[in-house]
RNA sequence: GGCAGGUUGCCCGAGCGGCCAAUGGGAGCGGACUGUAAAUCCGUCGGCUUUGCCUUCGAAGGUUCGAAUCCUUCACCUGCCA
């Protein structure tokens, strides 16, 4: 495997070093070799998320330039949690832990290489953490760490008021010695991780050079947030999940699709293995044409394909094209038509057994597209009500055989984006 | 431990015996304009068998024809004094 001399004006140019140490060491060091390094994940939940995407791409950038990554999946970590601002976490029990870090080793896999000279490694830090003996880790980790300085970190500083425990304070002490441990068994020199990270990252940077003198590196990725700062997925209830069983491919792809125009470049440089020239073309045409929304487009399939492949790619986009850009839904062919709604989020099986159609608004509950009744009511009313792309003004209107398209589908549409298919036996 | 104040719908926050399903802001949702974008404007925003009914204002009791509003107890939070 040939090193890749770019990629650090590369990862610069894409936005992604939020931080980092030494630069120019930094390129020395992948100059060298395949320099070996680690990108941590701790199961806070049943699937990673947007944000833990970034790191996986990032980390996938190294190894394609020719570099050796350790993936890291927090068996032990997770058992402490890290101090975040919204205040103390709740432990989790032992078996969920156990159960979502195999999960999150699961999830990670795909995407790295585990054959060649570079191939990955997945290492648990539960492995060297479980055995250590609160007596050594005091000693030996515990030494290394001035509570002055720990203080002093924002995370912590922040935390002050409202109280943390000294689980969440000592936090940062087991990342450290992940890094040490790694540095030391394997020969790890560069961790990579979130912006949010930067200080755990940074304390793994010191105890190595407290504890052997050598001097490793590190950098993270910037935080990602919608244009006007606020967190993606805060608002809409519930992250950006990687798990298609947690959030539908196609809800996936809708996503990206629908992301605002002045975060495109930036997504599309962080997000995608675009090269400079194609992503400059796309904000060329963006700037001439955006309602083509070019840069949309490629960012949500190009990272589609990379989370749930090309071939579940190919399907969603038919789909919205037959959803969004059919108009006329009888037009579109069963096939296309079946294989779109089978991708939209809500869907229902309705058996007629000769009975009478149920209404509109109580199809828009039986699909899942509204709460409940009332609301159906009130979206139809606020001409939010869809049937077959035609608005329906009236929520006690019932379908008709007419409406069933290749005797089969009805579909039922809330607003402008929400399409929810019904199967007709 | 003592004194004072607080706990309201997704969040913030009014209300302080009937006119309260509860002012206002934010988020959300729908519409208009567009480009499945942003901004803006308008509407909506507990549930139901929907011109009416039911369940909500920390919890449980009580006073009253009638309580988010008054009383009692409990829980939690905040400030001042120990």
């Amino acid at each position: 495997m040939s090193l890749d001399p770019t990629l650090l004006d590369d990862l610069e140019w894409r936005g992604l070093l939020a931080h980092s140490t030494d630069l120019d060491a930094m390129r020395e060091a992948f100059a060298a070799g395949s320099v070996r390094y680690y990108v941590g994940f701790d199961p806070t939940a049943p699937s990673l998320h947007m944000g833990n995407l970034l790191q996986i791409v990032t980390a996938v950038r190294l190894q394609r330039a020719g570099h050796t990554p350790y993936v890291l999946v927090g068996g032990a970590t997770g058992m402490i949690g890290d101090p975040r601002d919204s205040g103390e976490r709740t432990l989790n029990p032992t078996e969920t832990v156990a159960e979502w870090t195999e999960r999150v080793r699961r999830q990670v896999e795909p995407f790295l290489s585990f054959e060649g000279e570079n191939a990955a490694t997945m290492v648990n830090n539960l492995d060297w953490t479980a055995q250590v003996s609160a007596i050594d880790f005091l000693r030996d980790i515990g030494k290394h760490f001035p509570v002055n300085r720990m203080l002093a970190r924002d995370v912590v500083r922040n935390r002050l008021e409202d109280g943390i425990s000294y689980t969440e304070f000592s936090y940062v002490l087991l990342q450290s010695m992940d890094y040490l441990h790694l540095h030391r068994e394997h020969g790890v020199d560069l961790q990579l991780g979130g912006s949010d990270q930067w200080g755990n990252i940074t304390g793994g940077v010191e105890l190595i050079r407290r504890a052997t003198g050598d001097r490793v590196h590190a950098f993270v990725t910037p935080l990602i947030t919608k244009a006007d700062g606020t967190k993606y997925g805060k608002t809409e209830g519930g992250a950006l999940w990687l798990d298609p069983e947690m959030m539908s491919p196609y809800s996936f792809f809708q996503f990206w699709l629908n992301v605002e125009d002045e975060k495109v470049p930036e997504l599309l440089r962080v997000f995608t293995f675009l090269s400079r020239e194609e992503i400059e073309e796309l904000e060329a045409t963006h700037a001439e044409k955006p309602f083509l929304r070019a840069g949309q487009k490629a960012l949500a399939e190009h990272v589609t394909t990379l989370v749930h492949g090309a071939e579940e790619t190919e399907r969603i986009k038919a789909a919205s094209a037959a959803l969004f850009e059919g108009g006329e839904l009888r037009a579109v062919d069963e096939r296309t038509l079946s294989a779109a709604l089978r991708n939209v989020p809500f869907t229902y099986e309705l058996e007629l057994n000769g009975a009478e159609f149920p209404t509109v608004a109580e199809l828009l509950v039986l699909t899942g597209v509204c709460e409940s009744k009332s609301a159906a009511i009130r979206a139809v009313k606020e001409g939010g009500g869809y049937l077959n792309n035609v608005r329906v003004s009236d929520p006690s209107a019932r379908p008709s055989v007419d409406d069933v398209l290749h005797g089969k589908w009805l579909v039922l549409r809330r607003g402008k984006k929400k399409f929810a298919g019904v199967e007709v036996r």
